[in-house]
Formats: structure tokens, C-alpha cells, sequence
DNA sequence: ATGTGCATGTAACTGGTTACATGATTCG
DNA sequence: CGAATCATGTAACCAGTTACATGCACAT
């Protein structure tokens, strides 16, 4: 397996992990979330495709289009599943941007039921944190000085805000689920 | 003045616009952001640091540590105002990455008040339309089936709809600002 | 004495962008 | 008849990362 082209790759094998798709759908599929991810070219995306096909990851059915131009789909294979559970399970190392974890989100069905939980607590964690640091930089900082930086420092701490809020609520979904699903964890612990 | 390192280069005149400082000051203070932003490495912060002196943009003196290593503190030049504030106030093509903009707020201060409102509002429409699509997905989504897809689409969601309060609590603080300051605004429009 | 923090730097690499090329179809 | 949408692809380029190198001071 060739290096290269890290980031995407799996976000990709992800998103085929799911359904088969064409370039062209995870071009689409990855726009309406471009705000978060930032966009992806085409430039990028078809060779990325192209070795996912060389390493067996992938595999490609031309569909010919009727009138439009034919579409190759592309189904991830056993190999490829194993490369991403593998890589899926695996622990992160402190995973600050809000990009990696917004690809992280996308990756959820890759995840067991407690990988995911426990991923979404170490970002809690991590945002928790961040909050603290945003907070302290905001107090030693004279107002009304220096706009620039209290608007990015503001900017940051409501978002933060809104994501540690958003997990809370997602995490507890997801206990919920678990204690439905298996209820002799609510004694263990 | 030689191409590349567009991205990092007016970050970094800008920071320098507000006050004198060396690249290991500004690799700490992008620290606290890099949530936002991601990571500046040296590797990328001090050639453009050598770049901006060739092209005339800063000056450098060196401070001699006591004790600690001697620091080189990057000063912005007249020529480097100019450079930053051409490039401020040229309008920007729809500025979707959550990056990009968070990288314009720190250089707020290199904005006229006018400018910047107008960056802001623009902002806050992208954001609208930007939510109006989220919540499309989400309702084209049926409930359960792809985890992933639906859990970063309402983390996107989560995230916008801070942002949008944000701005809103922004621009009104700004409009407020402006009738103190100008009253003649309060009839004009 | 070994490690951690401060401070600057370079060279190689790579992940991703930009620009370009192709071609059919549908819409105004 | 031109413009836009669908759909795939390549080559050149650049921005930023990684890994490495250096050196002093202070703490353990």
C-alpha cells in the first residue's frame, strides 16, 4: 500500500463503507458539509479513487448513463473494510481541529457502539479544555484593545460552547440506547 | 514579491500589524486558536517570516535573551500595512471553510469598521443559506439508517446555528457602536 | 547527567489545489 | 447556438507538515 493521500482515503473508504457511490456523488455527498471539512477537488478525489482500486480497497462497475456520461461506482471490498475498522478502532492522538473531528463524525458507522461513545467523551474533554484556555486568554486581555483577536477568541468560545452542548444531548441519546439495549450496565458501574 | 504561502503570510501581517513579535510569540498565540485554524508548525512560520522581510514587509530586530535565547521581533512596515490593508478590504469570494473565516476575525483590527459589517453580514447570509441546506439533508435523511451522515449533519447544524447567534449578537453590538458614533445614520437608510 | 522549555532554522516530502482537457446532453 | 450540468480525468504547482539539527538555561 503506496502512502499518500492519508486524510481523505479513509474518509473516503467511509463513505463507500456505507453505499456505493462515484466520484462525482462523494464530491456531492462531502459539499453540503464544506463548511466544516472544507471543499474537496476532483483533483484530488478521482486519484485517491485510483489507488483504492490499485490496493484492492475498492472495487469499480462502469454504469452507463442513459444519455448521460457512464458513472463508475465504486464498492469497498473485504480488504478495504478491514483497513478501515482497523483504522477506525484504533486510538487518536488528541485530535484538536474541529475539521478532523467533523470527518471523525462522518466515519460513526465504521465505529463499535463504544468507540464511538468513547471518542465523543475524549472530545468532550478535549473541548472542555479548550473552553478553559479560550476563557483565560479572554481574561487577560484588555477590552476593547485588540478587536481583532477578542472577536477570534468570542468566535471560538461560542462555538465551543455549542459543541460541547451538542455532544451532552448526543451522549446522552446514546446511553439512553445503550441502557435500553443492555440494561445490566446501569448496576456495574 | 515572490508567489506562495498566501494563506499564512497576511495571518501573519496581520498579527504584526497590532503589535511587534517573534515566531515563537506567534506560534503561542495561534495556539489557543488552532482549534479553529489548525496548527502552525515552525517549519511553515519561520520561512514566511524570511519571505515577508525579503519582500520588504517587516524589519527584524534581534533582542538578546537574558539567559533565555536571543529572539528575533518581526516589525510590519509601512509597505506591509499597505500590502495588508489592499488585500483587507478587497471583497472575498464566497468564504464558506469555517477556517477562513476564522481567520479573518483575528484580522479584524486590519478592517475599517464599514468593512468589517459588511464581512460579517456576509457571513451571517452564507451561514442562513448554509443551515437552510443542512436541514434539507437532514429531512431528505431517513432517521436511523446512516449514523454518520446524520450525526455530522446536525453537528453542522449545531455549530451554524451558534455561529448565526453569534454574528447577530455581534452586528447589533457594531450597530449600536455606529449610531453612538454617527447618529446621521439612525435617518439615512 | 538527563530532560524540559525557549528559540531559530532547513530540507524533504506530501496532501490537496488549480488549471486544463474531454465529451455528451439538456435547457434557454 | 451558447451555457450549464453531468462526469471523468491529468499535470503542474504550492502550502504546510514532518523530521531533523542546533544550542543555551534551568530544574530534577
Amino acid at each position: 500500500m503506496r502512502p499518500g493521500k492519508i486524510r481523505f482515503r479513509f474518509l473516503i473508504l467511509g463513505l463507500l463503507s456505507q453505499q456505493p457511490m462515484s466520484g462525482y456523488d462523494i464530491k456531492r455527498f462531502l459539499e453540503d458539509l464544506s463548511w466544516l471539512i472544507g471543499n474537496v477537488s476532483f483533483g484530488g478525489l478521482y486519484p485517491v479513487l485510483h489507488a483504492l482500486l490499485d490496493d484492492g480497497m475498492v472495487t469499480v462497475d462502469v454504469v452507463p448513463g442513459d444519455g448521460k456520461p457512464s458513472r463508475k461506482i465504486y464498492t469497498i471490498t473485504e480488504i478495504g473494510r478491514g483497513v478501515l475498522k482497523e483504522w477506525a478502532e484504533r486510538p487518536v492522538a488528541s485530535d484538536v481541529s474541529l475539521k478532523a473531528f467533523a470527518m471523525c463524525l462522518i466515519l460513526a458507522g465504521s465505529f463499535s457502539h463504544a468507540g464511538l461513545v468513547a471518542r465523543l467523551e475524549q472530545r468532550r474533554t478535549q473541548v472542555l479544555e479548550h473552553e478553559a484556555t479560550l476563557v483565560k486568554a479572554l481574561e487577560g486581555l484588555d477590552q476593547g484593545e485588540d478587536l481583532g483577536q477578542s472577536l477570534a477568541l468570542e468566535y471560538g468560545l461560542a462555538i465551543a460552547d455549542a459543541e460541547s452542548a451538542w455532544l451532552n444531548r448526543i451522549l446522552g441519546q446514546l446511553s439512553i440506547e445503550t441502557e435500553v439495549l443492555d440494561p445490566l450496565d446501569d448496576q456495574g458501574v
